[in-house]
DNA sequence: CTGTTAGCGCATTCAT
DNA sequence: ATGAATGCGCTAACAG
């Protein structure tokens, strides 16, 4: 097999002394071509290692066949997770997909959009950590498609694909209340986002719901890692009459506080229960494993990649927006009572 | 601000009735142009929201500015933090990344390879589980930057970032025999792959350093996952005398075995010692934490870049090919003896 | 069935 | 200091 440095559809044609409109029809498979050229320009292309090049395809169509997907950051099961679903349905329609992360950072998160939409993407897929939603709409003004997952926003004519961050609060709250607790603290995450808000939301009505009261000195404001998690448990042994409970929003607060707690000698889930929230793969490994709730990353992931697909290949001019949300599954293992 | 979908260097051109070289060279910073001239064009493209098209400098300069990371899977720790790694580098240089998954199918990394090329990578990084390079040679044949990391083959004229695997195996094994042991048992992962044949060399000759015979029944042949652990550990019970120490070459190895050994009523590290690698997050978070072997994921993604980047930026034609070898670390937690 | 040509958006020679 | 023209590789419209 010879391979040159550089083939294109013209080293074809001269190769074959035939047109390059020729090579391209045998190439994509056009109908008003006979078989025998066609034959004849398929083995050359093979001999030649032909590849298309699809920049220049992408410049003639308008269409780059990449979709942008930007997250906080990818090193964490939940959006590795998320990614791998996605890439998987994309890769499968022939989409390339161009991964950035903003470590939480609105400016990174400006600076990824102008960098996906100079590349020229047909579609932006975003988890957002934007307060405001200019940048986002100079996505759409630009004619490239929105599709937000997880952490979104509430915007006209842009699709979503989320879980159901109330019910999983309410559900967790609810098991809890269920299996005897009273005082259920709270870890929430950061309040400015969408997600965290729902899941406290649902919290508050089962507690609602049970007759419970809803009781200020139980919130915690933490952020969603290790030491937050110690931090508010350290603060909250402080608490008399002690809760009995504590429903964090995130499995690393979680897992910070039951360190935290059993450094002081208490039982879990005798003393405490504790659930968290996404099911980290560390929540199941540990000897003590963690309830949390299941958030399907995964299937959010190819669920997001699929609303695209459906917009992008619906032939009428009218695009529609869809709103999907998933139900979580709530997880019970050994650090909530039975 | 007026943002019209479609806006090039050409309606920049028409607004303010100059030619489109002006305009381009006003936007690249060019010297041989106007001071009033520069200003003009750069307000009107601020007004306009102008964004160059990637896609057609991409296509004349023939640099499309985008490498090409090929990874088994994008949802481990490891590997996503390598990801991390490579495109904090990398977008710092105005690159972008598209990252392709091969869940270790062979198939499907050359079907990437395919894709990456077509989308006219300038690079492509890979951590291969390939046997075969003819598929990778064809990278280079393109003209098309190649660079290892993690997992690679020995090739000519590629340069490669990995980590020390021999060592690591060897310090691992030591520390085993440092603290008492004489029967360690060892979990391989896939001895297809050069990293796992160089821990068992490591493996193998602190071995020998100590005066200790190798011991094929002590050797287990594993995949890198929990249930396999879990069947190891299994078949190790049936020996006598048992060993004494277990070297994994994975941690989801390791800590299958710790939970079977476990179940069994053994006491860890006092009946048996413990070290796996990778470092993965829960080997730290477990009560029993588990000691293993760091291998720099961070670092060896950034380096990664920064071999390319240089290679790059070289004026000469000359390219310098780099094996590049990081150094791994032990870290001791609670699952072996001090 | 096949060939010629224009144009996608840009940077860059060569003129002026 | 500025403009006109060219080509990167491809597809599609048009012509034959």
């Amino acid at each position: 097999m010879v391979t040159n440095k550089k083939n294109t559809i013209y080293d074809i044609a001269d190769q074959l002394n035939i047109s390059v409109a020729t090579v391209s029809r045998a190439l994509n498979n056009k109908t008003n071509i006979s078989p025998t050229t066609k034959e004849l320009v398929l083995k050359a292309a093979e001999k030649m290692g032909y590849e298309q090049n699809k920049l220049a395809l992408a410049l003639k169509s308008g269409k780059s066949k990449t979709v942008g997907v930007i997250v906080p950051r990818v090193d964490s099961s939940f959006f590795g997770s998320i990614i791998t679903g996605i890439e998987e349905e994309l890769n499968a329609h022939n989409y390339s997909v161009i991964i950035c992360q903003t470590h939480g950072d609105p400016k990174k998160e400006i600076a990824n959009i102008d960098t996906l939409l100079n590349s020229q993407v047909d579609a932006v897929f975003i988890s957002t950590s934007m307060k405001d939603v200019s940048a986002l709409e100079r996505v759409l003004k630009k004619g490239v498609s929105l599709i937000f997952f997880d952490r979104k926003k509430t915007m006209e004519n842009v699709s979503s694909v989320t879980i159901n961050d109330f019910q999983g609060g309410y559900s967790a709250t609810q098991h809890l209340i269920n299996t005897g607790s009273k005082r259920i603290a709270y870890f929430s995450g950061d309040l400015d986002l969408e997600i965290f808000q729902e899941r406290l939301a649902g919290y508050k009505h089962a507690l609602s719901d049970n007759g419970i009261e809803y009781n200020e000195n139980y919130i915690f404001r933490t952020e969603s890692n290790i030491d937050e998690g110690k931090k508010a448990a350290k603060k909250l042994l402080k608490l008399n009459p002690l809760p009995d409970a504590i429903f964090s929003s995130s499995d690393f607060a979680a897992l910070g506080a039951i360190q935290e707690l059993r450094a002081n000698n208490l039982n879990i889930p005798e003393d405490l229960s504790v659930i968290g929230f996404a099911n980290e793969p560390f929540t199941q490994f540990m000897e003590l494993s963690i309830s949390t709730v299941d958030q399907f990353p995964l299937k959010m992931g190819r669920m997001t990649a699929k609303v695209f697909l459906e917009q992008e290949e619906n032939p009428t001019n009218m695009v529609i927006h869809k709103k999907v949300v998933l139900e979580p599954e709530l997880i019970l293992r050994k650090s909530t009572k039975k």
